[in-house]
DNA sequence: GACGGATGTGCAACTTTGTTGCATTATGCA
DNA sequence: TGCATAATGCAACAAAGTTGCACATCCGTC
């Protein structure tokens, strides 16, 4: 997905310690053109450098804490993608319940004003994330 | 949130026989201003009929496969809320991270346009769901 | 009313996904 | 070098949801 993106710096820039299993996260997130589960991080990186799982979910947890990666929601576990930063706009998702993958949109396919709700809405706004769901063009096929 | 729905008319329409458990799985989500997990759901029913944990989540399963129900992300569980119906017009959501609340937004809160990306995508859509995420006013005035 | 299949419910055991506590290792710096 | 801090590993745990199978209930037919 990205190779302008230099992680080392980008984790540096967030005050996160550039460690060796940080940068491979945040490669396996970023080259991938899906978000990816924990699961699946884990196995990407496993199959070259061992790491235990529990670390993946706590530099997953640090990422998203520093604003580096997204937690999306679809199915039952989370999936990681880039946030949105220089490189990468912020955009919606498609989650497909037959197959479980998730699918990055375009980043305006999807027209939204938020400018009166942010105006009147007396919370704090972190996050607004838009997913459609239904079943994907691979699985309508072969149904 | 509902006194116009008749929720065994609307099961019998959808095709599930109105038991009294679903029914009333019916009416603990229909008559709460907020989706409830299914925690909340189980717990309330138990209060006054013993059910079991199993038999919630099943009758939530077909709930949400018929149509009746929606299942909203948020957290590591699922939310369920009356689904869209000639009296509940489909809308946004509010997920505080603080306390784990999920708020119902008005429906028109935030606008959006779908058109084109309708027009365009090649796989089946079956639902969108927007999500805010961040801190409620509550939470924020405690902090 | 008796039978038999289909549907609904309960119970225990299990799976998946993520978390906690604590020990061990690596890193940065005086 | 030595020490404090941060990062990682390991085992055990917890939350949320699922599966398999037994039992119960309903509904139509005889």
């Amino acid at each position: 997905m990205c190779d302008q993106c230099d992680y080392q710096t980008l984790l540096s820039e967030a005050g996160l310690s550039p460690t060796s299993h940080r940068v491979r996260v945040m490669e396996v997130i970023g080259s991938n053109t899906e978000p990816l589960n924990a699961q699946e991080i884990y196995e990407t990186l496993q199959r070259n450098h061992p790491i235990n799982r529990v670390t993946v979910y706590r530099i997953l947890d640090s990422l998203v804490e520093n604003g580096l990666v997204d937690r999306i929601s679809g199915g039952r576990a989370w999936f990681f993608g880039i946030a949105p930063n220089a490189n990468h706009q912020h955009h919606p998702h498609f989650y497909c319940r037959r197959c479980g993958r998730m699918n990055c949109l375009k980043p305006r396919s999807i027209s939204m004003d938020m400018t009166t709700f942010e105006r009147l809405f007396p919370g704090q706004i972190d996050n607004v994330e838009i997913r459609v769901d239904g079943i994907c063009k691979n699985c309508l096929r072969h149904s």
